[in-house]
DNA sequence: ACCTGAACACCGTTCAAGT
DNA sequence: ACCTGAACACCGTTCAAGT
């Protein structure tokens, strides 16, 4: 191999000389080589950043200083781009060390799946097509092997998964739902409108349930809890 | 009150007769006057045939007879529409006689939730906008004032509907992704694309997760009594 | 191999105008 | 009050062409 000579063809022309070409005319070089890694992380970026109304490829191919049409070199297709930035942050969930303990372990996975999914307010209602990427895979798998772990198996690890995916996804995509909103103001809204029905929801309005009196994460711990207290031994609790 | 005689006013001009005038010149009658619920019902209706992305307002409206922009004299965005698409079917849930058993009462209520949104497989992908429609309002409402029945208060009461509601939302989110699919042959496509990673995914490979050994009907079924033993009072179980 | 430019067949929505 | 028609500012995607 010879040094970097990249060019070893004919001398060019004389009337192109590298000091007499203009500043513009330099390279230019773009800061980064376009590469499907690239494109995700930008994409997360812009649907962090906006949205996943605001997400389209002219707008994302602006951002990585391309052509729209250039993006559809690397990735065939919207819906395939918008499948791996769901897959992307789906790796931010830490896989916990499978140490002794399949319920802590469990709980940290779980609590850690839907911090990664409220961090990107976006991506639970994305997750309406087939989630076969291999972050969620990995996560999916762990689930699996932890209740393995801890003695289940048969239509009893089937319905576990279930109740536990289930449950993180469906609440996941109820509370990003409140917190995507830009106007704080809609919530209290909302709480306005039902109690103002107290005939129509006399539960609803008098429960609680409009009330901010636990956040939607410690309900969510909460409940957790009550789950795993099925599906893995747990400490006393009163009837 | 006089007898039907809409035009009181001067007579018509000769050059106008009734009996002169073409056929296609008669009023061609609108099939019926165009108000928000044939809207909304029509809305449902190219849903369930074409699924969410083929929804366009020009679609809805050639169906309707009219131009796309007349839609937006009874509804002011498409999005305001696909709430009250979602709030529509959700009324198709059957609200149980609130009898003397919460437990089947809650149990008849989530599968009647569940049902409606898989026979309507576009609407789980929809729940990201705020659920503030009468429709689901009047079920959250039955929810929480039949586990309120049950003997369930604060936080209990706040965790048991996190759970339920969560949990129905979160599996016909992932069921109905299933069930949209054209092409049965992906779900062969995925089992095969897991078992073929049987280095990377040993547990999901083979504890029966990707068989279909069970339904998810059966699994939600299942799953929903699970989570009911921890709420009402039930029936012995095993350890 | 990788990117540009022009083009196609659409979108949601606004608004003046008709009846 | 209710609907049409034309128009605006976009979309995702294809494809020939450049380097």
């Amino acid at each position: 191999m010879t040094t970097g000579d990249p060019d070893g063809g004919t001398p060019p022309a004389t009337s192109d000389v590298l000091w007499l070409r203009g500043e513009r005319e330099r390279p230019a070089r773009r800061a980064a080589p376009l590469t499907l890694e690239r494109i995700v992380t930008e994409a997360v970026a812009e649907l962090d950043a906006h949205g996943a109304e605001r997400l389209t490829m002219r707008r994302l191919a602006q951002r990585l200083d391309v052509t729209s049409t250039a993006l559809y070199w690397h990735v065939s297709t919207k819906e395939d781009l918008l499948d791996l930035a769901v897959d992307h942050i789906l790796g931010e969930v830490p896989l916990p060390e499978p140490g002794p303990e399949p319920r802590a372990a469990l709980r940290a996975l779980l609590l850690g799946w839907r911090a990664a999914m409220l961090a990107h307010p976006w991506s639970p209602g994305l997750l309406g097509r087939p989630l076969l990427g291999p972050n969620v895979l990995a996560r999916t798998e762990f689930v699996q092997a932890t209740l393995t772990r801890a003695g289940l198996a048969g239509l009893e690890l089937a319905s576990a998964t279930h109740q536990l995916t289930g449950f993180v996804i469906g609440t996941a995509m109820t509370d990003a739902t409140w917190r995507r909103l830009d106007d704080p103001e809609i919530v209290t809204r909302a709480r306005a409108h039902i109690t103002g029905l107290r005939e129509i929801y006399p539960t609803l309005s008098t429960s609680g349930f409009v009330d901010q009196e636990w956040s939607d994460d410690d309900l969510f711990g909460v409940s957790l809890e009550r789950i795993l207290d099925t599906l893995t031994p747990s400490p006393a609790r009163e009837p």
